[in-house]
DNA sequence: GCCATTTTTACAATCGATTGCATTTTTAAT
DNA sequence: ATTAAAAATGCAATCGATTGTAAAAATGGC
């Protein structure tokens, strides 16, 4: 019962050395069936589990895939947004299922080369990035050195980091597209384009308004991320635009929360007097009073697709972006 | 611009040995700040990251916390649940604050000894599991060899390892007086006492009750904590049960949530005809409808304290466990 | 019973950093 | 200029496993 820590403390007490040790226990052919057992049978017995980090610096492998969240030039959100959490569940599903471990970490972007942090510190054996933020051109640049790297978020052309996503743009249009069915004629976009995924939605939402003529009727507010930020921001728009707008497109479903309390505090009907569209197709949505319209993004799907690129990515493979189909989910915010 | 991967390579390159190099970069004042200076710069140029697998071999400590979360006799259970996403962005925001990295893993305990997988891999510092399911034995069994893990669930007496959670009895007992107060003469309690957590939940509910004279008006339904596969067992329940109960105790948000889409299913107004009381105080309890009353416990105080305790008892002090304060949160369903 | 194979096991280098101790270089004091 | 003291660097062991190769033991054919 004493506490055998080390191969070398079982070698000794079996009268071998951690070479046949460490042969026995991964069951290499090399050793006889009788020691192997007998090895083997010694280990359990003593409750022996093989140093994984001594393992991995010789295997150069580690069994962990880091997953960041770059919070971008929003300092204040946390990795507690509904958004990530729900990444997050399912890339750990997802990664587990696979065998792999799950290293998360957040990350500010301040000092220039806050990915080389994780690259290269052999502490992962590949990493998935949840959201670009406004940090494309970085991402780009270690891409271009690292391989096994899969980033959540908008595809650009050009881009040389792979990137797993829905199609901002389509999804952008989409959701103006619907609001202008809904017979609005002014509208409002609540997000910050500097993040690209936003921009890109931002973009979509401009094509439907100038095929329908509309160009001139829209307001863009750089309403912050985070749901707490994004209130006062929004409720500050509210009380202050002369002519308020009939439709509002929330860049992500945590603002069109905000957005909808803001304007239940105002007095506002929704969709009476102005309707909402969110993105993202979150699960809360479906709790929200009024229960919102969205555009959705299969996060589960996302989940598992960048999973599956990553590891064929570490398998040596060519594996490129993937851009997934949003799908326009109407409830009764619209 | 060459890759500089090791220490030996970058002291070749500067004419030193690995030993300086070290030194240099951890800021050592055995180096002379000329060259202290002169290396860092070096290793800053070529872009110089030591590998951390080296590192913690050697210093014997890792800068990752585990966090585990055994799934139990619920096998289909995923992470995703909202419960333990919640818990787990407390968590990922308490320890990332603090300089950890966080290393999740999903567990199912089937074999006999899956915590030593864990324990003495060298791969963590310390070890977050939430929730104890049925495995209050094994804990208790490692916690006797391995200080620094820290259990989210329910503490009872005689227990030796280190619990943060709510007082469960105290919770149960406050919400079966509630639905008493409410007027309810008979309760259902859905929920599994295989687990500790719940187990005593429903103790405290038969206090209430037998405090009440109501003892023998309780049925006990042990429903799955996944909310598709509890769906089933409560609709199952509803329809036949010969006297419906007034009210409901739900072990945990989320089966108070399935509990009350049968409701709705079967017709039964909340809380009009059946009134729901669940437990989690989770935020989606936010957006059901009606609102959902609930025991709230406050998770990001508890993640705050298991990760005190937790580097307290790193650091080697003793730390024991914390019961913390359950509230009832009257919403709408009640 | 002896030599040639084939199995088993031991030996030792290796992964990439850290760190106590020995050695060299520099500084300062006489 | 000499030497003692202080400062800076080099040397080499170490963390705990893996693995190619060499050596030893077991097997078999004659």
């Amino acid at each position: 019962m004493s506490q055998i820590k080390t191969m070398k403390e079982l070698a000794d007490l079996a009268g071998v050395t951690t070479g046949t040790v460490s042969r026995a226990l991964s069951g290499s052919p090399l050793i006889s069936p009788k020691t192997r057992e007998r090895l083997q049978a010694l280990a359990r017995e003593h409750g022996f589990k093989p140093n994984l980090l001594a393992r991995n610096l010789r295997t150069q492998r580690t069994g962990a895939i880091g997953v960041l969240i770059p919070l971008g030039h929003e300092k204040g959100q946390h990795i507690s947004d509904p958004f990530f959490i729900t990444m997050l569940g399912y890339l750990a599903d997802e990664l587990t299922e696979r065998g792999y471990d799950l290293l998360l970490s957040r990350v500010i972007p301040e000092d220039e080369n806050w990915l080389d942090q994780y690259v290269g510190s052999g502490k992962i054996d590949g990493l998935i990035i949840i959201g670009q933020s406004d940090q494309s051109e970085t991402l780009d640049d270690v891409a271009a050195r690292y391989r096994p790297m899969v980033v959540w978020g908008g595809h650009a052309p050009g881009q040389a980091h792979c990137t797993v996503g829905s199609d901002n743009i389509l999804g952008g249009e989409m959701a103006a597209q619907h609001l202008i069915d809904r017979g609005c004629q002014r509208v409002a976009f609540f997000g910050d384009p500097q993040a690209l995924e936003i921009a890109q939605r931002l973009e979509g939402c401009k094509r439907a308004l100038a095929r329908a003529g509309l160009s001139d009727n829209l307001t863009v507010l750089p309403a912050h991320l985070v749901a707490e930020a994004a209130h006062p921001d929004i409720a500050g728009f509210l009380g202050s635009v002369s002519e308020r707008p009939q439709g509002i497109f929330a860049a992500s479903d945590v603002i069109a929360m905000s957005a909808l309390r803001a304007l239940a505090e105002y007095g506002l009907a929704v969709p009476g007097d102005v309707k909402v569209i969110g993105y993202d197709g979150l699960a809360l949505g479906e709790q929200t009073v009024p229960r919102l319209t969205s555009i959705s993004q299969d996060l589960r799907l996302g989940a598992t697709t960048m999973v599956d690129l990553l590891l064929r990515r570490i398998a040596g493979e060519e594996a490129g972006s993937v851009v997934l189909e949003p799908k326009l989910i109407v409830r009764m915010s619209s």
